[in-house]
DNA sequence: TAATAAATACCCACCAAAGGGTATGTTTGT
DNA sequence: ACAAACATACCCTTTGGTGGGTATTTATTA
């Protein structure tokens, strides 16, 4: 155990939550929580005006999403360590949280004490920390990806996809693509091809599957 | 405020929240946590050895979910008022709370300490307790219930319904139901009609609506 | 008992989509 | 300059689904 103090600051919407990881946290003395708000667009003024280590921040929201600010802290506040705390760690979220906003950790809220103060000492001393569920379930969406991209789906034919899930015909896809009746029946069979699929909704089920909409 | 304390367990399988909520409530002198714990297995026993008058308790738990574990303290602890604590608090699940398991309250987890409180005191004199989004939310789904039994959909449509969700042909429920195609092909007819739709997806969309799979 | 709803089943006509081709202009990377 | 990939577009055949009927049996309910 260092010494100083790890600053901690906590964004979450729901207040029960912040109050839970207080109380999760107040038996180890080496932690300190410094700032504390239900308000995501608040959080960088308050920033601004305490020193912190290590923020941890919720995913879901309604002012700002985790990864936008995310992003903003990465910007602003570059020696500050990010942690996200979400109820679900869905694969493209995390990829998100990791590619786009760079973040030093993943935990779920279900998780315990010990785990939550491993996390915060290892990201507070410059490491990483996810998760076992996170790691699988991004996992799982790195491989989706690849058999995407294995796949190889046009960006004409999965614009082609989200119009058929819209529920657009042939001939209404040709009219608002521009394009011909014939070139639509075209994309269609390369992409029943290539998805291995020969029905609407066999396609829809594998674009879900696949998270193409 | 009364003299004797209202005694409190609290169920939920995310330790954060179990704190949270003890936080919240430690300002309050007059509510006592006698019980708390991650398992919905494990309350049953733990209301056996301590009194109690209300108990806080989340929907979705793995071992076993909100509703059941309601229904069974219901049966066996008459004079225990529930209080369904969720992060969602979706229609259908709102309603089988209340109406399956008669419970006395139902709040969502972005509550704050006054509305809590203010709850818990309903509910324990005898009242009931359910937050605004709850209510809202609830007026919406028995909305599309209505409209549901005004559109009178019978059971074996509803079960055709469903097999087309699932990418069957007509050929193939036929073969399932052991009927005629050509009376999955009637059924498919008085479907689109009572629906108001002509194609599978437009189908599919209205039943994700209307919650029919 | 008469009326109604539900499930069953058939007829016919029509069309949208599936499945098989071939072909051409354009862009991209080597 | 050339191959590969992409988007475009047409041909043909076949199949499955849509939409319009009518009709019978059974169960429910007024």
């Amino acid at each position: 155990m260092k010494e100083t103090k790890i600053r901690i600051a906590i964004v979450d919407d729901h207040q029960i939550v912040i109050d839970g990881i207080q109380a999760l946290l107040t038996p180890y003395s080496n932690f300190e929580v410094v700032v504390s708000t239900t308000s995501s667009i608040q959080v960088l003024s308050l920033l601004q005006h305490s020193a912190v280590d290590v923020l941890l921040t919720d995913i879901m929201m309604p002012e700002m999403d985790g990864q936008a600010l995310a992003k903003k802290v990465r910007e602003q506040f570059a020696s500050i360590k990010i942690i996200a705390l979400s109820m679900s760690g869905q694969g493209n979220v995390v990829s998100g949280m990791i590619n786009d906003a760079d973040i030093n950790g993943y935990v779920l809220k279900n998780i315990g004490k010990v785990e939550l103060a491993t996390a915060i000492n290892k990201v507070a001393s410059g490491g990483i920390y996810f998760s076992d569920e996170v790691l699988k379930e991004l996992q799982h969406y790195t491989a989706i990806k690849k058999e995407n991209t294995a796949v190889n789906i046009t960006t004409r034919e999965l614009e082609i996809i989200q119009l058929i899930a819209q529920d657009f015909s042939n001939k209404k896809i040709a009219d608002h693509l521009f394009i011909s009746e014939r070139t639509v029946e075209t994309h269609r069979k390369n992409i029943f091809r290539k998805t291995n699929t020969n029905t609407v909704i066999g396609l829809l089920k594998y674009a879900t599957d696949h998270r193409l909409l």
